[in-house]
DNA sequence: CGCGGTGTTGAGACCTGTCAAGACGTGTGG
DNA sequence: CCACACGTCTTGACAGGTCTCAACACCGCG
């Protein structure tokens, strides 16, 4: 998959031509707006946010475990995970990232992260300043909130994948799983009907379910089986979505997409 | 334990008598000196959060998932946690709260919790409301990152029990969860030396670690028979402190209890 | 004195891990 | 253009950690 390839020219990471800035942000400002109303001043501090963006190559390792933070990650187009490494080599997936997401908004106040922000696919980031970040939350407060917010569903979804990881068989986590990311995508308009792009290798996964990616694999053909989804050439198809949600007990509230504004 | 005792006055909710309302926010005070720097006029505005507190029984359930918050609880003395009910009866729980902790300090922006709030024993809370919350994060906008910091710490937290419950066997889950356990009593001196008061029975301790309650009861055993800790009349010492961080592989750093000042 | 909550113990079942081997596809280098 | 290497996916046999079910002990409290 090119991982050579990439990590060569990794470190030149080579900007995205800042023509369409505004578009890139889109998918961003549209997760936001799903759950709170964004004024037009609003929106355009927030697009002042990124100055220009950059590719990264599947694997590399874009902020490690105690680093100190500068800025935080905007991703634009790709994958990125929260990765905590262990004795002993094994790594555990505490988040997945699709696009318009931040991966590290926590940083901001932290200042340095409890573990890494790598990338699992061949991505589009953006990197916004703290300092830049400080500057938007002192002059609009409620942007501090949707932020604060914002940070607080990332909590919401590590509480659910604790439940699923604790309560769940491998079965009906891996159903909980695609059902999330599912909405996510779909929130970001990156989703076709019921199919989606989903370079995630078995190995990953088992590193979000808390499984071997052996038994990812069986797993997978019981979805299979069971015509609940179709996983072929890295995408991703949900056959029927009910069924899917019954069996991972799919309860899509933490995700607070409802609009509440303040 | 008087579950039923306090159920039955449990609405009437008696409240603690209002002198020593500053003491009583110390501990709070004390944790979030243990990461910043509060001035003066921050410690004043945040002592006038509070202005009377409740006592809670073992068993209440403080807050119902999806209800609309109108104020946050601030724990004072005793246990509270955050639950996740689950179809079929099982419950998980997803974080402890020790004394000085907001258990959802997340509702003030969220509005709704996906979880429940639970007292695990008899406890004495105070109500913040939310309005006042606002106030203050928006005359102090540092209070408002280091309130935003908090709740950054609690997803960290929610991290690192999802590693333990992805990758970590019984024995390595527990000691962990009683590492992280006696640092943050310890941090707002609610240790005696290396034991504390740990009223939480197997039954819960079960819900925490992803375990059942005769799994726990045999991992409790392991851990007295390696000398790592002592739990008796519902009051845990610990040891030998190093053996059991190796034994949890517990590194404290996600606790982010080094002061960083802005 | 009896009861409910809690803690303890044993035997067997089951889910998932471990180890090992091979298939497949794609990019690389000769 | 082919041979090879590497990452990924797949399959099988076996081991082991944890669950389930069941029974019993302990204890504070009504």
């Amino acid at each position: 998959m090119g991982k050579v390839r990439f990590e060569s020219d990794g470190n030149r990471n080579a900007t995205v031509s800042p023509r369409g800035l505004n578009l890139v942000i889109d998918a961003h400002l549209r997760r936001l707006r799903k759950r709170d109303v964004i004024g037009a001043a609003e929106e355009q501090a927030i697009r002042a946010l990124v100055s220009q963006t950059q590719r990264v190559s599947a694997h590399r390792t874009l902020i490690r475990e105690g680093e100190k933070l500068e800025h935080s990650v905007l991703l634009i187009d790709g994958w990125l995970a929260r990765a905590v490494d262990m004795a002993g080599g094994a790594r555990h997936i505490t988040e997945l990232h699709v696009p318009g997401d931040f991966a590290d908004l926590h940083g901001f106040t932290l200042k340095r992260l409890d573990h890494d922000v790598v990338a699992l696919a061949d991505s589009i980031i953006a990197l916004v300043p703290h300092e830049r970040l400080k500057e938007l939350t002192d002059r609009f407060p409620h942007i501090a909130r949707v932020y604060w917010f914002s940070t607080n569903v990332d909590a919401a979804i590590h509480r659910q994948w604790a439940v699923s990881l604790g309560r769940r068989n491998a079965f009906s986590r891996m159903a909980h799983l695609f059902c999330e990311i599912f909405l996510r995508l779909d929130v970001v308009g990156k989703t076709t009907g019921a199919s989606f792009d989903f370079p995630i290798t078995q190995e990953q996964l088992a590193s979000c379910l808390g499984l071997t990616a052996v038994h990812v694999n069986r797993t997978l053909q019981a979805l299979r089986r069971e015509a609940l989804i179709e996983l072929e050439n890295r995408r991703l198809t949900i056959l029927q979505f009910d069924e899917l949600k019954r069996a991972g007990e799919f309860d899509p509230s933490y995700l607070y997409l409802d609009r509440q504004p303040e």
